[in-house]
DNA sequence: GTCTATAAGTTGATAGAC
DNA sequence: GTCTATCAACTTATAGAC
């Protein structure tokens, strides 16, 4: 729909190609192959090496289509309302931040998993990676606490960290152990009622 | 020095391929092969065969390796003694707790990065698993509740996940921005800091 | 832009000598 | 237990036709 009619019209392949890419990387992780990669996006694999020019352009075009998503944590925060109920509004954070990382744990555990994909990260860590999560979330404490709804004394930064690594805790225990992390894992709204005296106003 | 005097005298190779399989996967993650880990051990390739059967064999028993000590954080965190200044007895927990992760960082990689490993842990999940970490930190909780230096109605394993989280958080930047996550990313104390209100006695 | 064909190397794994 | 030798399968990547 917003495609641009000019140029040759695109025939879908590079966007069947990332699809299946993040599908593999979901189970195989790094040992995702070319040639896997193109038996499911339905190409012949060339047109992989065409549209990516090698293996580690393709696993740099799926994490930069999602690094900048990290730095957007606010589009799954920003959108849920407060209630005003402190240890509620915690709990809807922090089971917001659980879900976006559980759907790019694939693109994160790629990240730890390979030395040549840290080093591009480190490389371009202005513009993208995962700690720049902590910048929204941060923004979104001070915003509270100028409602005066999170106490004046609280550190936006250590507590954007707090919340992140509750979020992100929660989504790797469920991630590694599926249905019966659910069993182990204390409940979002323990969390947020056991946090809520470190945000909540003297 | 430990070793038993009977049967075969160990020649150290399944000592010197696991040692070399955890430097391969801390660099080129699941991408590591036994090839490249036999050739860093100083040993034939069939040998690793001999040793582990196969590939995921030898996985596994790198992982088993590092799996109980996953539910070992007791030996960081026991050794540590309290001051009974509640934030600093903090920040040294997840002091502690970060150094830990660090360390098993690849491990974790991989683990994240791989379905068959995933289902492996899944499998053996009462015996082994980072989950396993949620145990001790809640006891230590637990007694620091009986002896009066935490607040009674605090939830240990909500309190034990938000100080896994945060050590855990820390470690994941450190590990994937090398240097650079010091400029990003709060610092020990003031988490701890942060996090104190929700741990005091009232 | 997508295809076929193929090069050149690496992979996990086994058999058998010592 | 460790070695040499070897295997088929698979890997990334390229050239060139359409």
């Amino acid at each position: 729909m917003t495609e641009s009619r000019r140029g040759r019209p695109s025939t879908g392949v590079r966007e069947a190609v990332l699809k299946a890419t993040e599908e593999v990387l979901g189970e195989a992780g790094l040992a995702l192959s070319t040639k896997e990669v193109a038996r499911r996006a339905g190409v012949v694999e060339s047109s992989v090496f065409y549209h990516f020019g090698n293996r580690l352009g393709l696993l740099q075009a799926v994490i930069g289509l999602h690094l900048p998503v990290f730095a957007d944590a606010t589009v799954v925060l920003g959108r849920t309302r407060r209630s005003g109920d402190l240890t509620a509004d915690l709990a809807a954070v922090i089971g917001g931040l659980e879900r976006f990382y559980l759907r790019i744990m694939p693109i994160l555990g790629a990240l730890q998993s390979d030395l040549k994909l840290r080093e591009l990260l480190v490389e371009r860590q202005a513009e993208v990676g995962p700690h720049l999560a902590l910048k929204p979330v941060a923004e979104l404490l001070r915003a509270e606490q100028r409602a005066g709804r999170v106490r004046e004394s609280l550190d936006a930064a250590a507590g954007a960290l707090l919340l992140i690594g509750a979020g992100h805790q929660r989504a790797l225990h469920r991630y590694l152990l599926g249905g019966l992390a659910e069993g182990v894992l204390p409940p979002v709204e323990s969390v947020a009622e056991t946090l809520a005296p470190a945000f909540a106003v003297a």
